[in-house]
RNA sequence: UGAGGCGUGGUGCAGCUUGGUAGCACGCUUGGUUCGGGACCAAGAGGUCGUGGGUUCAAAUCCCAUCGCUUCAACCA
C-alpha cells in the first residue's frame, strides 16, 4: 500500500489555504508566473474556463447578446468622467506611462473593467430608440493591482466576461440584469454543481457607479463567502457622464439605462474549494474536460484488454462522453491516484477478470463508490451515471450551504456563527439602522453584509442589534 | 501595509550553528522485468546554492543590502 503523502497535498481540514494552493498546482490547473499575482493557466485549468465560456456564450446569445472586443488600454481622461467609478478603481489601476522610449502625453490605465470604454463607444452607436437595446459582451482579462493574491480567487490579472447593455427603460434594464443573474445561478446549479445565494448587495457593497448591484454568493468550506458573479443596474449616470443620448418615440432627448455584469475565473476557485478533497480536485461531470478515464489492467499480457478498452472508448465518444484511455505503461495504481488528483468524475477499469464477466468497474470520484456495469450497457448507462454524479455533488454542496446559513436573532448568535466559521449569519435588520449594524459587525467580527437574499421571508420582528422594527433580511459573513 | 516562514538540479528538502571536493528522495532519459491502489533492477543526464556587494587564502555557510515566493491579519471580484 502506497503512502498517500507522496502526493504532497496538505489535508483540507488541516489547512484550507495550503490545501487549495497544493491542489491548484498538483492538479496542473495553473503555475505561478514571474510577476507576483499573475498565473499561467495550464491546459487542464484553461479547459474549465473554456467550458464556462461555452455554457455562458450559449445562454447570453439566446438573449440577444453579441460578443465584441475593446482595447486593453484606457486613456486617463476617459476613465475619470464618472466620478464614483474612478474613485472606486483608481487605487488598484496599473498605469502605462511610456510608449517605446518616450513618455506618453496622456497616461493610460490597463483596463480594470471597461465601463468607460463601452460608454465612449456607445455614444456613436445609439442615436435613436430604434438602436436600443444594445447588448454587448466581452471576454477578456483585466488588471487590478491587488496586494495579496491567490490563484484564481484573487489575482492581479484575471479572465472574465463583462456584459454591457443599454435599454430604453429602467424596468427593462433591471429585468435584464436579473435575467443574467438567473443565468449565473443556473450555471452554478447545472454546470458547476455549486449552489449560490442570489440577492442584492447592500449600499455599502455596491459596484462603483452602480445604482443597484445583484450578486450570487457561495459559501466556502471555511464558512467564508465568495462573491461569484455580479450584475449591476447602473441607471443613467454613465450615459449622462459620457453623453450617450438618443431621440425617443416622442422625439425627446433621453439617456438609456445601463447594465453591466460579469463572472471571472474566480469561479474556478469556487469549483476547486467546494468540491475538492484530500485526494485532490473533484470535478462535476458537466464541466470536467475529461469525464471518464479508462484504465486497462494487465494489458501487456492480455492484448484483448486494450482492444476492448479501445472499443469502449470509441463507443463512449460516440455517445457524447468526454473519455480518455490511458494506455501508457504506468502502473494502474499510479493512474488511479493521478486521475483522482485531477478530479476526473468517473474511472473505468477493465482487466482480464472483467473481460470474463463481460463487465467493467466504475469508480465515482466524489464518493469513491464502485459499481460494476455490463460492457454492452455502457453507452446507454454512463451518461445517466454522470447525471447522477452531478446531482449527487450538487445536493452535497447544497446541504453544506444550507447548513451554513444560520438564522440569528441577536448579535451574540451572529457572533457565534461568524467566529466559529459556520458561514452566513442570516439576520433581520431595520433599514434605518443599516449603518450602525454594519459598523458593529465590521468592527467586532470583521464581517460584512454579503447579500440581501431575494428570499426575504421574515423570521424575526426586531433588528438583531438595535431592536428596532425589522424590515430586511441580510446575510453577514466574512468575505474572500 | 503590519507580523512570521522560505529561496540549494524539474519538484520537495538536507547541508549553514562551528567557512574547506554540493548531497538525498522523487521526477526525467535508456534498457529489461512488471501491472486489479502511486512497482523493481541496471545505467545515465541534470545545480556558477535568488541577486548584488563585503569579510576571508577559501563563502551555499559569516556580514550588509536587495528581489521574489509564501502563511496569518487589514483592503479588494
Amino acid at each position: 500500500m502506497a503512502d498517500k503523502k507522496v502526493k504532497n497535498i496538505t489535508s483540507k481540514s488541516e489547512n484550507l489555504t495550503q490545501w487549495y494552493t497544493d491542489v491548484c498546482l498538483k492538479a496542473e490547473l495553473m503555475d505561478y508566473a514571474q510577476m507576483k499575482g499573475f498565473i499561467i493557466y495550464r491546459p487542464d485549468g484553461y479547459a474549465l474556463w473554456e467550458n464556462i465560456q461555452e455554457y455562458l456564450n450559449k445562454r447570453i446569445k439566446a438573449l440577444g447578446v453579441r460578443n465584441v472586443y475593446l482595447p486593453t488600454l484606457i486613456p486617463m481622461n476617459l476613465l475619470q468622467k464618472e466620478k464614483d467609478h474612478i474613485s472606486g478603481f483608481a487605487p488598484e489601476c496599473a498605469v502605462v506611462t511610456r510608449g517605446g522610449n518616450k513618455p506618453l502625453a496622456e497616461e493610460c490605465v490597463v483596463r480594470p473593467t471597461s465601463e468607460t470604454l463601452f460608454c465612449d463607444h456607445f455614444r456613436s452607436v445609439v442615436h435613436s430608440y430604434n438602436d436600443l437595446p444594445v447588448k454587448y459582451n466581452q471576454w477578456c482579462s483585466v488588471i487590478r493591482w491587488e496586494k495579496t493574491t491567490r490563484p484564481f480567487l484573487r489575482g492581479s490579472e484575471f479572465l472574465w466576461q463583462e456584459g454591457h447593455t443599454l435599454h430604453e427603460s429602467e424596468v427593462e434594464a433591471r429585468e435584464f440584469a436579473l435575467s443574467i443573474l438567473r443565468i449565473y445561478n443556473e450555471m452554478g446549479r447545472d454546470l458547476l454543481a455549486i449552489p449560490f445565494v442570489m440577492g442584492q448587495k447592500p449600499a455599502s457593497e455596491k459596484f462603483a457607479g452602480a445604482v443597484d448591484t445583484y450578486t450570487i454568493e457561495a459559501i466556502m468550506p471555511d464558512g467564508q463567502a465568495l462573491q461569484s458573479g455580479t450584475t449591476h443596474y447602473l441607471g443613467t449616470g454613465f450615459p449622462e457622464a459620457y453623453g450617450i443620448k438618443y431621440q425617443d418615440k416622442d422625439n425627446k432627448i433621453a439617456y438609456p439605462h445601463y447594465t453591466s455584469w460579469g463572472v471571472s475565473t474566480r469561479l474556478l476557485g469556487a469549483l476547486i474549494m467546494v468540491h475538492g478533497d484530500d485526494e485532490g480536485l473533484v470535478l462535476p461531470p458537466k464541466i470536467a474536460p475529461i469525464q471518464v478515464a479508462i484504465v486497462p489492467i494487465r494489458m501487456d499480457s492480455n492484448p484483448e484488454v486494450l482492444k476492448k478498452a479501445r472499443e469502449i472508448e470509441e463507443k463512449l465518444k460516440n455517445a457524447g462522453v468526454r473519455v480518455y484511455l490511458d494506455d501508457s505503461d504506468k502502473t494502474p495504481g499510479w493512474k488511479f491516484a493521478q486521475y483522482e488528483m485531477k478530479g476526473i468524475p468517473l474511472r473505468l477499469e477493465i482487466g482480464p477478470k472483467d473481460m470474463e464477466k463481460g463487465q467493467v468497474v466504475l469508480t465515482k470520484r466524489y464518493d469513491s463508490s464502485k459499481v460494476f456495469m455490463n460492457i454492452d450497457e455502457l453507452e446507454e448507462k454512463i451518461p445517466l451515471l454522470l447525471e447522477e454524479i452531478h446531482t449527487g455533488m450538487y445536493n452535497k454542496a447544497l446541504a453544506f450551504t444550507n447548513e451554513h446559513i444560520v438564522e440569528c436573532r441577536t448579535f451574540e448568535e451572529a457572533k457565534d456563527v461568524i467566529t466559529s466559521g459556520r458561514g452566513f449569519a442570516k439576520v433581520m435588520t431595520s433599514s434605518a439602522c443599516e449603518e450602525e449594524d454594519e459598523k458593529k459587525m465590521k468592527e467586532e467580527l470583521n464581517a460584512t453584509p454579503r447579500v440581501m437574499p431575494f428570499d426575504q421571508r421574515p423570521f424575526a420582528e426586531k433588528d438583531f442589534i438595535t431592536g428596532e422594527d425589522a424590515d430586511t433580511v441580510i446575510c453577514f459573513g466574512r468575505a474572500y
